[in-house]
RNA sequence: UCCUCAUUAGCUCAAUUGGCAGAGCGAGCGGCUGUUAACCGCUAGGUUCUUGGUUCGAGUCCAAGAUGAGGAGCCA
């Protein structure tokens, strides 16, 4: 028996196919039931009328509870009143068999739940179209980030998730331990990695699961989030602009391409998506402080201009990087950011030894950072300098220091949070909707 | 670690000044030939987060605690 799947019913148009998956929902209207079906690859309703069947399995399908597994086959008609993902065609069932009769107490009402009951049972609140949209957009962000860095000369090199140190002193990080040989940490990047494998590889990037220890609650932290890295030889602040500006481009336009219905059904705006092409605007985080000073004058409301405050040398808070955005409507980089805020591996700015050449690329419509990369410092009297400077052990990063003296190139290299980018392009309010099972401070569960 | 808010039926939420514990959805039964969160009728469903206190009487007031949320701090 051939399976159809939901996503090919409009090539079937007026032919009987059959397709197996799960009830998502059923409702009738007296000699008529409608089952909206998913499979994976779709939601479509399938249509039983009372005349066209026997008695028998007409009542079966009446009563059939939501989440039975089932295999329907139907004729396929063009209907613009079916419902659906995508919809637009629906299924005339002629047959019926039930895989298994699920039990009539999930959990899962089709309705709006809470934060704390729907991560509760994350394992059954994938199956709702909203999630599962941005689980599929998801993976068009990941396989479109690899796709764009295997055609554009970059390797993939992985670097280890357990490792011996902090890649940076003032991080939380997740701590096991390691046999004989002490402590040994969950990686937080694998940007230390990727500076030894660009002198092998040139161009590399590694992608995997990142962890912090962080005791941060706010709708853009996980502990455990995905992230892609690459780094380049021979690459300064500016090219690394240009890089991000067609990495970030190529993965939008990827997702407009291939989930279009999923966009949709979330409510996204597709227009503001579209914009993101061609040159991203570029400010220093001089300019980017005047601005928001500028924006923090204009504020009436007290608790906001106090959120807004703002000098030289601060980091941003989720506010200044939300009211930045929302100045442009596309994709910003700050770049130049104070020293002492950023890692201690990044270049100074020519003269300005306060400043470095960090770039953050902050999303649109008041997602803030996505990207945070820089050119990486290159003298290394004054790298060990900074090494002190943050507590970090010397030991741990001898053969991190021993790569500037042997061919040693300007480079650069960016980190990209998916998790953030996927909330960002699906217009999702918290991260923890953009990745399958969420690790937060208080939960690890399911 | 700090601030704010929340906790009542499986879920989302009401409950007036301290005075009988409610609705919608979901579940079960019945009705309806185009439903889109269908609709109509009926049925079942409660340790009001916990402990203690005030009171004739507490979901409501007081105290302590628990759990959660999203902000701050922190966050290549």
């Amino acid at each position: 028996m051939t399976i159809t799947r939901i996503k090919d019913l409009h090539a079937h148009e007026g032919e009987e196919v059959t397709i197996q998956g799960w009830v998502y929902k059923r409702t009738g209207k007296g000699k008529l039931s409608f089952l909206l079906l998913r499979d994976g690859s779709g939601f479509a309703q399938c249509v039983a009328f009372k005349g066209d069947l026997d008695e028998e399995v007409f009542e079966t399908i009446k009563r059939i509870p939501q989440e039975s597994s089932v295999v329907i086959t139907g004729t396929v008609r063009k209907d613009d009143r079916a419902p659906g993902l995508p919809g637009g065609y629906e299924l005339g069932i002629s047959a019926l068999s039930i895989i298994q009769s699920a039990a009539d107490d999930y959990p899962m009402a089709l309705k709006e739940h809470g934060a704390d009951f729907a991560l509760d049972n994350r394992h059954f609140w994938l199956r709702m179209p909203s999630q599962w949209a941005i689980l599929r957009i998801r993976a068009t962000v990941i396989s479109a980030i690899r796709e764009w860095l295997d055609d554009n000369g970059f390797t993939l090199v992985d670097t280890p998730i357990l490792t011996p140190a902090a890649a940076e002193g003032t991080t939380t990080l997740f701590e096991t331990e390691y046999f004989d040989e002490g402590k040994a940490y969950l990686a937080q990047t694998g940007q230390l990695y990727n500076e030894a494998n660009i002198f092998a590889f040139g161009k590399v990037y590694c992608f995997g699961p990142t962890f912090r220890a962080e005791k941060s609650k706010t709708r853009r932290h996980l502990t455990e989030f995905w992230m892609v890295e690459p780094e380049m030889a021979f690459c300064d602040l500016d090219e690394l602009m240009n890089v991000e500006e067609q990495f970030v481009s190529h993965i939008v336009k990827k997702v407009l391409e291939k989930n279009r219905p999923e966009l949709e059904s979330l409510g996204r705006d597709i227009s503001a998506l579209e914009k993101v092409n061609g040159e991203f605007p570029r400010i220093t985080y001089d300019k980017a402080v005047e601005m928001i000073k500028e924006i923090q004058a204009q504020t009436e409301d007290p608790e906001e201009k106090a959120f807004l405050e703002i000098e030289w040398g601060m980091d941003f808070g989720a506010r200044h990087e939300t009211v930045l955005t929302q100045q442009f409507d596309k994709p910003l980089f700050v770049y130049g950011y104070p020293t002492q805020v950023k890692a201690f591996y990044m270049e100074p700015m020519p003269g300005r030894p306060e400043a470095c050449k960090s770039v953050d690329l902050l999303a649109p419509e008041g997602y803030g950072e996505i990207t945070g990369g820089s050119e990486r410092m290159s003298d290394p009297d004054l790298l060990l300098q900074r090494l002190h400077e943050h507590g970090l052990p010397e030991e741990s990063f001898k053969w991190y220091l021993e790569l500037r003296k042997y061919g040693s190139v300007p480079h650069s290299g960016f980190g990209m949070g998916i998790e953030r980018t996927v909330a960002w392009i699906c217009g999702t309010d918290h991260i923890r909707e953009t990745i399958p099972f969420p690790r937060t401070i208080k939960r690890v569960y399911p």
